[in-house]
Parts: C-alpha cells; structure tokens; sequence
DNA sequence: GTCTATACTCTGATAGAC
DNA sequence: GTCTATCAGAGTATAGAC
C-alpha cells in the first residue's frame, strides 16, 4: 500500500530488466515517440496487455527504465575507481567508464541522456533529479581530487564536470562500432586533453 | 519543372524565415515529434491549410529547417573569422561563434544538430549530408592550422574536431539564460582546454 | 498473469469553396 | 493564397474473457 503513482507493479528483477532492456534498444533505434507499445511488447516475446500489466502506461516504463540506467551508470563508475589508489588514476578510468556506458551495450544511459525530453510534469522533474545524483557522483569525485592538489586550482569543477561529461556524451551520436575510431582512441584522446589542460604537473 | 520532391514551394524569403524561426521554437520545445501541424501554423496566425500550402508535409518542413540552420551556421562561423589574421585567434572565434550559435537565439542550429533522429529514409540521408557540410568546414579550419603549426602535429585533427565541438553542442542541454554561467564563461573555458592541450606553445 | 478485441483520442493530410 | 470541414490512420489505454 501507499505505491507511488506511475510506478510499475513489482515483478521480478530479471523479468523488469529485459522488458526494459528491449525498450531501451527500440528508444535508442527510434526515439521514444516513434516507438510503439505493441513494438517493445513484441521484443518481450509479449502482447501489448501483458507490457500494461507491468507498466500503467508507456511513460512509466521510460521512467522506469530510465532508473536502473542511473543505477547502471553509477554502479559502472562507482566499480571502475574503487581499489585505484592515484587519484589521477581514478579520473582516467572514471571516464573511460562513462564513455563506455555510451558506446557500449546498454541503451540505458543513452536513453538517460538523450531522452529526457519525451518527459512532461513530474515524471521529468523526477528525471533530472536522477540525472542530478549521477552527476553528483562526479562531483564529489572532481572536488575530492581538487582537495588533492591533482586538478589545477583556477580550475572551475562545475564546468570541468559539464564540459568534460558533454564531450563524452556527444560521442554516442556519432560513434559506431568498427568505425574510424575505437572507443580506447577516444578515451584516450579525452584523456590527454583534460590531462594537459588541468592536471596539476607533478611527474605525468 | 524539375522541382525537388519533399521540397517547399517557393515562397517570399522573408516569409519563410518568419514560418521555420516559429516552428524551430516549437520543435526545440518540445521535440518534432510532440509538435502539431496546428501549433505551428498557430504560431505563424496562420490555419494548418496555409501551412500546408508551403510545405507538402511535416518532414518537409524540418529539412528546409534544417536547409537553412545549416545557411546560418556556416554563415555565421565565416564571418567570425574573415578579416582576423591570426590563426590562433581565428579559432577562439569560431568557437565562439559555434557556441553563440547554440546559447544564443537561433533555435534552428539546435534542431538541426538535436532532432535528426525524427528524419527517415532519404530525407535522412539529405540532413546528413548537410551536416557533414559544416564539419567539412570545421575540418578546413583545423587543416589550415596545422599546416601553420599552430596546432601540436600528434594530434589527430579528426578527433578534436568531433570532441570539440560535441563539447559545445552538449552544452544547449544545461545552458539557461541568466544560469550559472554565460556563454563567454562557457566559450572561455573550452578555449582554455583546447588552447593548453592542442596549440604549439609559441608565445601565449 | 496473459490474451483478444475495442474504445477513444489525436493528428497529419486532403478536398474544395472562396 | 487562405479558409472550413473532414478523412483516414495510428496508437495508447482499457475492458473483460480465460
């Protein structure tokens, strides 16, 4: 009792998590307008009332979805820093896993980023507090790194966070795989541009 | 006689300016596919009828949004750099123009840069060319550069095209007027970036 | 929990008078 | 060139049998 409006009935994990990972590949295909019910009902190897048992509507489903990719993303990153002891260290392989999120398997993130504006009232004020926690996450990572001494002291941490962050995410609009670039190039391409612009020198 | 297919009647300048500014605001809004016919032609003190009296269909519409987004851009990012000397320099305005273009009033850059997904088939493949059109114009600029040796000679040209300018294309997702920070924020910062990672020290 | 069938709404496009 | 009126289609959500 007390469930939250436009939430989906509770189901298994594994259940939600492929509904939601064939939804998330047809909103990257397509974009979530021009994605039909019946369409990601078919993807689940289900018809279109059996996706409204799970989901009251398809914007709870985007909703949704678009909460376990938060998960997914902090979870990536959160998994990529822990254990490395250098900070500068920490950064590299954060970003790295950030860019992977994109151009990697799960649509999530994509979705996450690229999708918000199919959301209206309070399901998009819900969004952008999702997307505020994940990019909270840097923040704290950038500021603890500042604390450090690593990142440059005239640096601003905000827009180093929104610069850096918005390079990467560009990248999924025109990366694919086997293309020119791999998303190592890229990485490290990144890499050496935030390296060279605010790290502090110490030893590189 | 050997009109395009898909494209407009030809129609007083002026006025079809006036027709894409209005509907560029609405699809930027809230997305082309969340924008009517009848919203547009509102927005125009016109009826769906007349609206359609210029242009045979929605998709019609927005290549020729994005016809003359693309007019804009690349008049706009000319005209930044004619008449200034220095290369160095020539990119710092450049980029500003590109920025200015995203931040400032034209709405129809950002929907030509954000709303190509709601394109199909060979329109697709039009809006796609067009872009490519005002990379190519980027990727002169760098050229030119590193022919003068302003730009470091490891540094893949390519890549810091697609990196810089997603960079500033992310930012029209964050940027509201009187925010945190102004565009010459914005446009300082990235310069910076780019400036101490990319460009042969000389004299800065 | 899943299925079939359908109601209802919205919207892009059109026809044709003026 | 602009208007009114309308068609045809699509798609979300729902009802209710099983």
């Amino acid at each position: 009792m007390g469930r939250k409006k436009n939430q989906a009935t509770p189901v298994a994990e594994a259940d939600r998590a492929l509904v939601l990972a064939a939804a998330a590949r047809l909103f990257r295909q397509q974009g979530f307008d021009r994605t039909t019910v019946k369409e990601i009902a078919e993807a689940c190897d289900m018809l279109p009332g059996s996706l409204h048992y799970r989901y009251p509507s398809k914007e709870s489903l985007l909703v949704d979805l678009m909460r376990l990719a938060l998960e997914q993303a902090s979870n990536s990153v959160s998994l990529a820093i822990t254990g490395v002891s250098d900070p500068v260290e920490q950064l590299r392989r954060a970003l790295n896993a950030h860019l992977e999120l994109l151009v990697g398997g799960s649509d999530m993130v994509y979705v996450l980023l690229f999708e918000w504006r199919s959301l209206r009232g309070e399901a998009r004020q819900e969004m952008i507090g999702l997307r505020d926690r994940y990019e909270v996450l840097w923040a704290t990572m950038l500021q603890s790194l500042a604390a450090q001494g690593v990142v440059r002291a005239d640096v601003d941490l905000s827009l180093l966070r929104l610069i850096g962050l918005g390079a990467l995410n560009w990248v999924a609009t025109w990366f694919h795989e086997g293309g020119r670039y791999s998303a190592e190039d890229i990485g490290n391409f990144v890499w050496h541009l935030i390296r060279d612009a605010v790290i502090s020198r110490t030893d590189q």
